[in-house]
DNA sequence: TCCTAAGCGAGACGGTACGTCTTGTCTTCCA
DNA sequence: TGGAAGACAAGACGTACCGTCTCGCTTAGGA
């Protein structure tokens, strides 16, 4: 039913925003499922019927968090073609630094370091499988390439955050350009 | 007392045993205190004597797997000087590929994670001063230096251990010295 | 509206068949309000519309049931006028074993048992009361009288039906008879 | 271990006087596990750990009553002997009457009415049986005659607490042995 | 050889969070 | 416009672990 829909829907979206603000607050792994129904003024059935953990109501909402990611990842108009542009990532983040720092910090949450890992792994890996049909060559595996700039760039961006961002979005893009050159 | 000491540590022994056995069985997660003293035939208030929590007795055995980490950051004999030499960590880590694949590989253990990437961020950032102090200049911040080179070290074990080393050591030492020559 | 007293009373019906069928299939404590309105295929609020609660819709369905009951209490032709002539209520009983045995047995329904019991307690007080007017006297209270006859009657049918009728209604009837011939 | 069951007896000996009193207060139905733990400041753990379910502890403490009970189906002493001797029950009822309202009124405990019903019935039973060894006849079956005794006093006694103890002990108990002297 | 204090196992305990279940209310759609 | 469908808030349920605790038994060193 289309009401329902609108009612589920704003139940849903009610869960995920309790969730990210009890994030920033607590820290995910002190965030008990009580809590949650509390923030969003739900029943506990009701939570159970739309998620199955707290884990899934997490990874519901990590899709856009992955699609905001993959959007900003998008060349410098100015400069080469990078195999993975960082710099709108780095401008993403520190547009809404104390959630990222809650979520890809070193303090953060597994799952979406995972799931952010992977996301930019596969955007690594096809960027690097284009230019090898380009005529590119490199004999360092693809998925060994793949992982290490994906690895390392989410490793730059905890770095970042966990010490409160100490350089701009721009510096930190540069450093990782240039750290990663001979990828 | 010298007996009790004794006593005190073939009990410790016995859980740090126990902690291993279980992690590479059915992970750290799903580890409960309960299984910890049924595996070592211990009581519970005695765990409770030594150990704090689960964390407790994971980082308190931890500082002999950093420790080992950091023994095997010798330099390839053959080649000339890296500030990360990885080597000997590749070589170390296919030795007991079981445990470090479930300890700092991506469904690993966090806390593990973080304690590897301070050992070798702390080993990255004093090769680094010391290369500073013999006259090497980068205009990159030797943090942000340390930090990239510990992390992509780290993504790198965990990438190699998840796939179960698709490539030997020496591959995987000579592809991350190349990837990151530039750092 | 005609037509709507008419589907409403379609509805209650469907409801009142639904519980008749599940109490003697599980039991009415087992009985759940979404058991009767799945039986029943009726909406929920549509249960709501009609009755209170689960114990609403047992007590309207009672009243044909002690109606009954009562239209069973009359006295056997042959004999003499008793104060709860109750052959024809053993009868009445036994032609609706199973149900009775869900309802009235020992293992029943208390509501029920209440609302039979005083139904006979009712027929029972007035009978004496009629007798009294009648000349007949007895120094035992009216109320105690009453409540003995009902109490023994519903023990006896109670006993009857947990053990599945061991005797036939005219044996029961009679002994109910000879064992109260001193109230 | 002896101190272990010390504490056990300690727990248990709370959760029953807690169940007691509830009962008295609000009644069994309305009492909530949680209810019985925070009156017997208990941790919800620990009555699962001795209890299954409220039931089970109503059922645990209900030896008690029924064992009190028999105990109070003594002769008169200078009466005759009666197959169940009320007298010195309506009394043991007079001396809790709150409690036996909640318990064994006709609002009360369902599973304590039926068994205290047992227990009298197997009293009736024996006696029964024993004079029929001694000599005494009767046309009408053991269990019959048991269930008709048992279930009248169990009716009496119900109507009794119901209205507050209209009568003395005495008088209670001369009507039932007039009112069952057929039996 | 006995004494005594610590280490220890066993496990009861209070407490917190979980995921499930049922209730009675409320909202929307549809016939 | 009223019944059907079902989302929802509320809250009790029984389970799983946690970290604390009390209790006796062992055990080994010092008297």
């Amino acid at each position: 039913m289309a009401s329902n829909d609108r009612r589920v829907r704003r139940t849903k979206q009610r869960l995920h925003e309790a969730l990210m603000s009890l994030i920033v607050e607590k820290g995910y792994d002190k965030i008990t499922v009580q809590d949650l129904i509390d923030r969003a003024d739900v029943g506990r059935s009701t939570f159970y019927a739309h998620f199955e953990t707290k884990d899934d109501l997490l990874l519901s909402g990590l899709e856009r968090l992955t699609t905001d990611i993959e959007l900003h990842l998008v060349d410098d108009p100015s400069g080469a073609e990078a195999i993975l542009p960082s710099l709108g990532v780095f401008r993403h983040v520190a547009d809404q630094h104390e959630l990222f720092k809650a979520m890809i910090g070193s303090r953060g949450i597994d799952l979406v370091h995972q799931r952010a890992q992977e996301a930019l792994t596969d955007r690594a890996r096809s960027n690097i499988e284009r230019r090898a049909a380009a005529g590119e060559q490199s004999d360092i595996p693809v998925e060994a390439r793949a992982a290490f700039l994906a690895g390392s760039l989410m490793t730059f961006l905890a770095w970042w955050v966990d010490n409160d961002m100490p350089h701009t979005p721009e510096k930190m893009a540069d450093m990782y350009r240039r750290l990663t050159a001979s990828a």
